[in-house]
DNA sequence: TTGCTTCGGTTGCCAGTGTAACCGTCTCGG
DNA sequence: CCGAGACGGTTACACTGGCAACCGAAGCAA
C-alpha cells in the first residue's frame, strides 16, 4: 500500500477491451473485404442460416444486439437480396426473415471463413485454455448482467 | 460433420465481444455518473497519475488509443482543469501533460473506484481463472498483432 | 365494440470513434 | 545553411452504434 500505483496495463477491464477490440477489428476487416458485410450483418446471416426464418425480435434475442442494429442489418441484407421478408401470419406487426438462395450461398462461404478465422485465432491457446476462456467469459458476462443494482 | 451448424453463440470472437462490451459499458457508466469522464479520459488520467508528465505521443503508446482519441481526451481534461500543458523544451511540436492539483485529487478518488469495480467484476472468478484470463488475453492480442499478413 | 396498454418495428438524433488532410517543427543529407 | 521528408499534433469529415420518440398492430378488460 506504499506507492505501487496500479498501472493501467494491469487493469483487467482494460486488457479485455484491448484484446477484444483487436480481435473484432481483425475479423470485421476480413468480412468486409471478402463479402462486404459488417459485423451486425454477419451475425444476422449466421443466425438465419443456422436457425431458419426468424422475426427481428427473435434475432435480437439470438445476437445480443440492439433492435435498431438488427433492423438496420436486416434492411441492408434485404436490399442486397440476401434475405427476404415474408409476412408473419400470426402477427401483423412483424415479418419473418429468411435467407434467399444467394444469401444461403454466401452463408455457405462465410461460415467456413469464420471457422478458419476462429481456429487461426485460437491456435495460440491450448485446449484447456480455450475451455477456460469460454467458461470465464460466460461468468464475466453473467456477473455484469446480475449487478444492475448498486 | 453432418449437419451440426456452428451456432453463433459458440463462436469465440462473438462471445469475447459480448462479454467485453458488457464489462466496458458497465464500468463506463460508473465513471460517467461519478466523475463525468468517459473511458479515453479515464485512461489518460490513470496513466498520467501513474507515470507523471507525458506527451500525447507517449500516451498513445501507453493506452493503445488512437492519437486523435488521446488528443480529444486531453483537450477535455485541460478544459476542465484536470491536466495542464507545459512546453516541451526538447521538442517544440509537443507539450508535456501533467495532472493538476485537482486532477491529482480526482485521480486519488478514481483509482480506488476502478479497483473496486475490477474486484467486483473478478470476484466471480477463482484466482487461477484470473491468472489464466490475463495470460489468455495477452496471447490473443499478440496473435492478432502478429497475423497482419495472410 | 371500445379504449388503454403492451409490443414489434422504424425513424431521427446524438455521442463516440476512425480516417484523412493539414500545420508547424524537427531531422538529416547535401 | 537549406530543402525534403518525417513526425507530433490538430482539425474536419464520415461512419457506427445507442437511445428516445414515434407508429401501427395486438392483447385485454369492461
Amino acid at each position: 500500500m506504499t506507492k505501487v500505483q496500479p498501472r493501467l496495463a494491469e487493469f483487467m477491464p482494460y486488457r479485455l477491451s484491448v484484446a477484444s477490440n483487436a480481435v473484432s477489428n481483425r475479423i470485421a476487416a476480413d468480412y468486409k473485404a471478402r463479402f462486404g458485410v459488417n459485423v451486425p450483418e454477419w451475425r444476422v446471416m449466421a443466425v438465419l442460416g443456422d436457425v431458419g426464418a426468424l422475426t427481428q425480435r427473435q434475432l435480437v434475442g439470438a445476437t445480443f444486439m440492439d433492435k435498431v442494429a438488427v433492423n438496420r442489418a436486416c434492411k441492408v441484407l434485404a436490399d442486397r437480396g440476401l434475405v427476404a421478408r415474408s409476412p408473419n401470419d400470426s402477427d401483423g406487426r412483424s415479418h419473418l426473415l429468411e435467407l434467399t438462395d444467394s444469401g444461403r450461398e454466401m452463408h455457405g462461404q462465410i461460415m467456413p471463413l469464420a471457422l478458419r478465422l476462429e481456429a487461426q485465432l485460437l491456435e495460440c491457446l491450448t485446449a484447456a485454455e480455450q475451455r477456460s476462456l469460454r467458461k470465464i467469459l460466460d461468468k464475466l458476462f453473467a456477473q455484469v448482467r446480475d449487478s444492475d443494482r448498486d
